[in-house]
DNA sequence: CTAAGTGCAAACACTTTGCAAAACG
DNA sequence: CGTTTTGCAAAGTGTTTGCACTTAG
């Protein structure tokens, strides 16, 4: 897995991003907002809500759960961020806003990145044939990671990380 | 819309494939079963649990909603159907098995099926990188749909229908 | 200063589970 | 008949909300 942002570089264009966003939207630039999107750019492995609350908390102990929830919708909306895994279980988050491609495991919900040219290669319509206006195109491969493929026989448990 | 299997000969076929499947998994074929999964083939608007219980007991008012849950859990697993829809979101279900695409409404949920003859032209892995096994390839159009794109200003309810 | 954001706790929606009664095979 | 499945009700999750206090701008 690729460490990603790593390079203060782009850490600080995606903060400069963030701030300007915020100012044209009228809406204030916390701490606890810059520790929330941070924590998530920081992140390569599509963190859950309360995953990520619990590695905000170490660089600021005093967030609470419910200020990463409305933090989230809040950069959801401003488009900083997508939810990503499987439909039904609880969001994962990514923070990386460039079109790329999801493996996700159907038995522990496991998300990764993956890299696929053919896919690259679609250039995704603006609109549909009913008018919706389409953002973004993400695109799951559905299956069975290593990990629950190797313990088969009906891998019952969604919740298992 | 396009009403799909409304032609008998094809939902007698994929419930002749669900009794199938059931015995040799040593499933009991029961009439709520039955009636649930029928009531998702006749389903062409990703229904979640709640609105796929409301059709069941249409024509069975003795149904009760968590038997719908452990049959679509059941379903799942014998991949007789996909969730479908946001990640976070309540899951909705696809009983059509054929692989095919959707628009998703990042504001309303809302999940249409979309053709897209570049998308089926893809031909699918069958692991990644990591050896995960790759069981079929589902692809988003993440967007706003027209009726929320009219609303616009900030489309903040993820839960209206 | 003052509107917007935070933390807390309580409410909420959706999904799962334990159990006795019912019913498939 | 024995096990699986059901319906019911109750317990879980994960997420959202109302409110008084705090804070960014």
């Amino acid at each position: 897995m690729t460490p990603r942002l790593h390079e203060s570089a782009d850490l600080r264009k995606s903060l400069d991003r963030f701030t300007e966003l915020c100012r044209l939207a009228n809406v204030r630039v916390t701490p606890q907002r810059l520790a929330i999107y941070k924590a998530l750019l920081r992140s390569s492995d599509h963190p859950d809500a309360e995953t990520l609350y619990r590695r905000v908390r170490e660089e600021m102990p005093t967030v609470a759960l419910d200020t990463v929830y409305r933090t989230l919708l809040l950069l959801e909306r401003k488009k900083l961020l997508f939810r990503v895994g499987p439909s039904g279980d609880r969001a994962r988050f990514d923070g990386n806003t460039e079109e790329h491609h999801h493996f996700v495991c159907r038995s522990c919900g496991l998300v990764k990145d993956i890299a696929c040219e053919e896919l690259d290669a679609f250039e995704r319509p603006t609109k549909t044939a009913d008018l919706d206006e389409v953002e973004a195109v993400h695109v799951q491969l559905l299956g069975l990671c290593s990990n629950c493929a190797q313990k088969r026989e009906e891998p019952s448990q969604r919740k298992t990380e």
